[in-house]
DNA sequence: ATGGCTGCAAAGGATTTGCACAATG
DNA sequence: CATTGTGCAAATCCTTTGCAGCCAT
């Protein structure tokens, strides 16, 4: 899990786990995945999935969004860009807006941290669940923030 | 753990556990506050930290940060402002930069979901990590990204 | 007195890991 | 063929919860 690979190969489960990821239109769960991924390789482990994952995230091929919860979901695109949750029924989207280069030099100039990235999330109810809650599962509301 | 909270006590506990997340200069785990709650309160349970810093947290009195790994950390500062943490000590601070209100409006129009809130972190090396970072520790940098 | 809180310990859920075997380059 | 990757299951880690007694209001 440390970062000395060199030889990487693209088995069959690495390749149909990242084809499967590039078609999703959210950021799903390594449980989602899963389930996907499992349609073509029914004998295929929970654990290659994280493990598989973690190393096309180490390349680069894709990001891992940490979240609130303790679900880590991921994206098939790498390029930098924004995310938006919805709180109730977690679904994450993209969010249209240009990349802020900029801000990363001006906080390094005032903290003193050497700056690696930036993450923006927003958080709110997608459009559909805005739609649903007439009232109810206002309660709910704060379970992940 | 809803938030149907009418008759909230104000414990020993609860005062100590706020009272030390206050004294912290940068945002501890809950293990952490633990430790140092520990200390004026020794029969005091994990869980029980646990438990106020989440009502603490609904009752807006501090802040449950979602950073990358799986551990949360606190804020006992309730006001918004953004964080910076530390890939090599996982150490997380404030950063000195005002809360951007207009752009959930504009993301609002853009998205079409009704936005609660966002949260903007910054990730890098600490100034004593980039300091003492000769060269070794590198290899360690992926594991939060 | 009466809910709300606590300590304790056990349960939970997501992720990681050890191992023996299988597959890749 | 030497390694890297896999499936399986057990282990880990942080966090949550059930319960019986305790304590603030």
């Amino acid at each position: 899990m440390t970062s000395d690979r060199h030889n990487i190969r693209m088995t069959r489960q690495r390749q149909v786990i990242l084809e499967e990821l590039r078609k999703f239109m959210h950021h799903p769960s390594a449980e989602e995945i899963y389930e996907v991924v499992r349609r073509r390789l029914p004998r295929i482990s929970l654990g290659t999935v994280y493990r598989n994952l973690e190393v096309l995230s180490e390349l680069g091929e894709i990001r891992k969004l940490e979240f609130g919860g303790t679900i880590k979901r991921f994206d098939g695109d790498p390029e930098d860009h924004y995310h938006i949750r919805c709180n109730l029924c977690d679904r994450v989207d993209n969010v249209p807006m240009p990349h802020l280069e900029d801000i990363e030099t001006r906080i390094h100039l005032e903290t003193d941290y050497r700056i690696i990235g930036h993450r923006l999330e927003f958080f709110g109810l997608c459009p559909e669940c805005s739609r649903n809650m007439i009232s109810p599962g206002l309660k709910k509301l704060n379970k992940n923030n």
